[in-house]
DNA sequence: CAACCCATGTAATGGGTTACATGATTAC
DNA sequence: GTAATCATGTAACCCATTACATGGGTTG
């Protein structure tokens, strides 16, 4: 039982819950988990080739309304793959990369001003991320654990709207043309306490 | 003036806050900026040679105790390069890639006794973050925009464990063999609220 | 009858990490 | 003397995205 890749698991989990040929994976990938797990088809239809040659899983053809699909399900091997690594404890990757907050590390020499310019585009960048999720809620349909993980998504970009909110209140209770290093350091470097 | 890539930025970044050599940026990577933009020595070495040779940047050997090394200085070009895109507005790289809420994405099917185990692993990563990043904080230094980057990561994390927690306060009151999706319906879906 | 969605795939490219390789200096 | 840190780099590999390619069906 060597470990299977990540989008691996994206598909067979995507088969579990009902979500059979590779294009309806496609949508669930560009709809509802790519804001916190990236897919593309470059990844999807491939695994499911090798997946189907592995014995992890089976594909039949099916006509659908005369438009023909493959319709995939798990095997017993493919659905103890999954279970084995929905129940694990192994350390689950986690990685951010927020451009944002490599320019607000390298602010140290700009102007209050300039700093709370960015600021603010990193706020309505997060504002915008709201929206976006907001949207695809309806489509959500009745999975309750697709409302859960746009629920986390939601209430983690609230979050950071309101830090950086906190953040450029007390910046703007300093002078505008200060350096924004030494402006961040008499309001404490804890300015969301 | 064509869009430098990430890397070159970071580079440029790294020398106008004063890490000077490839170590001294290697080790900030690793230190400060690796929780939300990591970079590795792979991509440090060979952009401080690009960028030498295309005059963002100029480089002068020193000897510092015996030791050797390159000590590297913005040009004008350089300079400008870096402040177009520390001033720009346009849409900045945001992503996000959790496999445990790739798991909770596909958990409809496990019992509220295994969606709870996912929880608390998940729980207890956010806190392990916070306890790494509460050792990276000396070494932060007087940088204020080190501190604050970190004390975002830090309210994060925070703000992550509080809504894992709430989330399990609420699952702990449903039987543990119900069906995880069923259990979260019930609670509306909405656990954080 | 045109535009859009369903449906499936491949190839080129780009980006990034890991491992490898080397060697001097300093602290214990 | 030996382990850790300073210091610099390269090559192989893995992973992922983008663009391309194809074609049938549905809606306005």
């Amino acid at each position: 039982m060597t470990e299977l890749s990540k989008p691996a698991y994206v598909v067979l989990g995507m088969i579990a819950t009902g979500r059979r040929s590779g294009y309806a994976m496609s949508r669930t990938a560009k709809d509802a988990t790519r804001h916190f797990w990236a897919t593309s088809d470059g990844q999807i239809y491939p695994q499911l080739k090798s997946l189907s040659e592995d014995g992890y899983i089976t594909g039949e053809r099916e006509s659908h309304g005369g438009r023909e699909r493959v319709v995939y399900s798990l095997t017993p091997k493919g659905r103890e793959a999954l279970n084995e690594w929905m129940s694990s404890a192994a350390k689950a990757h986690f990685e951010m990369r927020d451009e944002g907050l490599l320019k607000l590390f390298f602010a140290e020499e700009l102007s209050v001003d300039q700093l709370r310019a960015q600021i603010d585009i990193m706020r309505r960048r997060h504002q915008r991320a709201i929206e976006h999720l907001e949207d695809l809620r309806p489509r959500a349909g009745d999975m309750a654990c697709a409302h859960l993980t746009l629920r986390y998504g939601l209430d983690l970009h609230a979050f950071s709207v309101e830090w950086y909110d906190r953040l450029d209140a007390e910046l703007a209770e300093r002078p505008p043309d200060e350096r924004a290093g030494d402006a961040l350091r008499a309001i404490d470097a804890a300015p969301v306490g």
